[in-house]
Parts: structure tokens; C-alpha cells; sequence
DNA sequence: CGATTAAGTAAACAGCTGTTGACTTTAGCG
DNA sequence: CGCTAAAGTCAACAGCTGTTTACTTAATCG
């Protein structure tokens, strides 16, 4: 780590500091790279640190996933907060596939939501986060959930979902002119998609 | 492997055979957990053979990989190759992301065109199968390299190639009910995707 | 049938992985 | 300042990974 700061702050020895800039750093490489091709040594050499302070922070390199999947939760609920209209739920998907994080991996939060760890409990907290969300997709295009048709509805939420994690993942991959494509350009081709898939529901504001 | 068959064809010891079954659970493999995850032994324990056949018929892991995704772009080609109109094409990739193969992973040619080996070869590889498809799914929308605007199509339709591995890959993850969706339960909505995003270009067959 | 060659196995290897325990260094406080 | 507790390093570990080598077993053919 470094030894000095702009600031006044304490910089040399700050174990939550050095916990934060860890998991940032294992959000990157999780998202990026997967679980599996990442090692602790990885994680900890982008902080400048060494590997043991992983097992002894976190406990384990699965506990740090999940607390990663933790943050992604976080992050992606804070979104859906603002969220009122089917425009501005665009508006925050191309946000979220593009990647809102300066330093970030493109779609960081989008595509932890797509890599697995082994491990039954984190695989079990991912399914309810993408549950979640595709839940809050419906429910923004006016879904409720025992009218009829619900099911219908609740899986063309799940394929805009979809959309969310494919563009996040083909950006990844650096399929051109995806992958450099702008926030503002995604808005358009993804509110084509949103209302044709949702838009002739009971929608919110007009008819 | 066992020691009779059903013909009377050779079973017991037959080096073709035996390749074409790793590679088969290697395929299935790769596209559910990934290549860091997945290990040769893993694979040789599915076909029930030594894992040392690997590095024998293959070369190497790395190798077996780049051979998986050949397959893959082989079987995305066969299927691109019969597409004439948008709504054909919106079956294959229902097709596709639903899985065609028995005993195969759900989505499984989609999935494998997500995964990455650490080598380049190969990325690059996958990269132009991918950059194919889209182009493919671009001109059966009636789009042509040098047209105007010809940019913003060939967004669009990796737009749609998005929503085709997306729906694999959540659809691993397990989610419900998009993960027991019918192969004719997503046409409707990929159908409404894929006009969205590109029936207004110049359409191939009405207007 | 016996020999030859292919098909498959077994064991060993070097390197890497996650984790632990003992050690060293730094920050903070009396 | 000197002491103490925290923050971080270091080295070692057991287990797993891909690959190679020497071997066993089975099929083929004269």
C-alpha cells in the first residue's frame, strides 16, 4: 500500500480500509474473470497486500465472494429505489450494463449476478437477488402479483433481465459496437425491448 | 466404459468413440461450470475413463476447449445456415436457448461462446463466432454492410444475441419460471424482442 | 494361436491453491 | 519514550491440478 496521502487521513495501516479496497478488488476480479479462475493471491497482489489477510478478514474465499454478492445486492437495490417508470428502469439497466463504478468492470454488478461460486447458500442468495429484481422489473411495468396472467408477465420481466446480464457479458467479451457502445446509444435499443416486452400491460402512467 | 453394447458394434476399446464422448462431456461441462472450474478428471470421471486420455487425444485442457468451441460454432452454423425470416430466426435462438441437444445443459452452445479459457487463441475465437452470429441475425433482418445507419442495426442485433445468451444463462442460474419456460413460451416474447429491435429496417419479406 | 500394436490405466511429477500459525512491523496511548 | 495491541508479512502445509512416463490390458491379423 502506499505510504502517503493527499489527505490527512490515516493511510499506512487501516484494516477496514484494507478490507474495503480488498473487496472492491474481488468484486473486479469476480466479475471479470469468475470465481473459480480467481485466486486470493490475484486479489490481494491488486491491493498490494498479502493473501493471508483474506481468510483472516473475511474468513474464507467464499465468504468473501458472498460478502461481494452482498455488495452487488446493495447496489443494485439503490437503483431499483429511484426506479418509477418503465423509461427510468431503462435508464438504470443501461447504467448498470454499461457500469456505473469509475474503475470498475463494465457491468461489474450484472455479471457477479452470473458467477458462481460452488457453494449451495451463495447460489441459493444469488437466485433470490435475480428473483428479486426481475420482481421489481414486472412491478415497475404495473405488475401485481395475482392478477392474471402474472406468470406471463413475471417471465417477460425475467427475459429484460436477461437482456441486462447478456449485454453486460457480450460487453465483456469485447463484441464491437457493443462493447464500446455508450450508456445514451444502449437507452434506445433497450426501451425498444422493455416496451415491447412489457409495454402493452396495464402500464402506469397514460391509457 | 461398459462392456457390451445393445449392436454389435465395437464398444469395449474404440479411440474415436471414447474422443467424441470426452469431448461431449467436456462440452457439457465448460458450459455449465465454466473452464476454470471444470477439471479433467471431472470430465474423464463422466465418460469413466482415465483423465490422462485428455492430454493423449487433445493436447491439452486448453486444446479440449478450443475443440469444444469449434463444435459449438459448427452447430450455431448448421442452425444459421436453414434461418430465412426474422420469426425463423427467433425459433432457432428459442431453440438454442432452450437447448436442442438430449442429455445436453440447458443452452449449452450459447453458454460455451460465454466462457473463457485464459487464452488468447481461443478468445479471439470465440470473439469471431460471436461477431459472426450477430452479423448473421443482422442480415436475415435485412441489414446489408455498407447501408446507412448500418452501425446502429449491427447494435441492435447484438442487442438481440444478448437476450439469446442471457435467457441461456439464467435460465442455468435455475430462475423461475424462465429456467422451465418451453421452448414455444419464449418465442412470443423473443419474437417481440426481435421486432422491436429490428423489424422497422427494411424488412425481408412484407411492407 | 501367438505376436504386435493400439487403447487405456496407474503412479508420479511439479506447480499452484486456500488456509494456518508464528513472526515482524507499525500505530496509538500511558 | 516504552509498551501493547493491532496490522501485516512470511513460510509452511496439505490438497488438488494438468501432464508425462512407464505399465498393463485388450483387439487385430498373419
Amino acid at each position: 500500500m502506499g505510504d502517503r496521502d493527499l489527505r490527512g487521513a490515516p493511510v499506512q495501516r487501516d484494516a477496514a480500509k484494507t478490507r474495503q479496497l480488498l473487496l472492491e478488488a474481488a468484486r473486479r476480479r469476480f466479475a471479470r474473470d469468475g470465481y473459480a479462475a480467481t485466486t486470493v493471491r490475484d486479489i490481494a497482489d491488486d491491493v498490494g497486500v498479502n493473501a493471508a489477510l483474506i481468510s483472516r478478514y473475511f474468513g474464507s474465499k467464499g465468504d468473501l465472494f458472498a460478502a461481494c454478492l452482498e455488495g452487488a445486492v446493495q447496489d443494485l437495490g439503490r437503483s431499483a429505489d429511484k426506479v418509477q417508470g418503465l423509461p427510468q428502469m431503462v435508464e438504470a439497466i443501461s447504467r448498470h450494463a454499461v457500469g456505473i463504478t469509475p474503475e470498475g468492470v463494465p457491468g461489474q454488478v450484472l455479471l457477479l449476478l452470473l458467477r458462481s461460486s460452488g457453494d449451495e447458500h451463495a447460489e441459493q442468495k444469488r437466485l433470490a437477488v435475480l428473483r428479486s429484481f426481475a420482481s421489481k422489473i414486472a412491478s415497475v411495468a404495473g405488475w401485481t402479483p395475482n392478477q392474471p396472467g402474472a406468470e406471463e408477465v413475471l417471465l417477460r420481466a425475467q427475459v429484460v433481465l436477461s437482456v441486462a446480464v447478456g449485454v453486460a457479458a457480450l460487453r465483456l467479451s469485447g463484441l464491437q459496437p457493443l462493447g464500446s457502445a455508450t450508456e445514451q446509444e444502449l437507452v434506445s435499443p433497450l426501451l425498444d425491448v422493455a416496451t415491447a416486452l412489457l409495454g402493452r400491460q396495464l402500464s402506469p402512467s397514460k391509457e
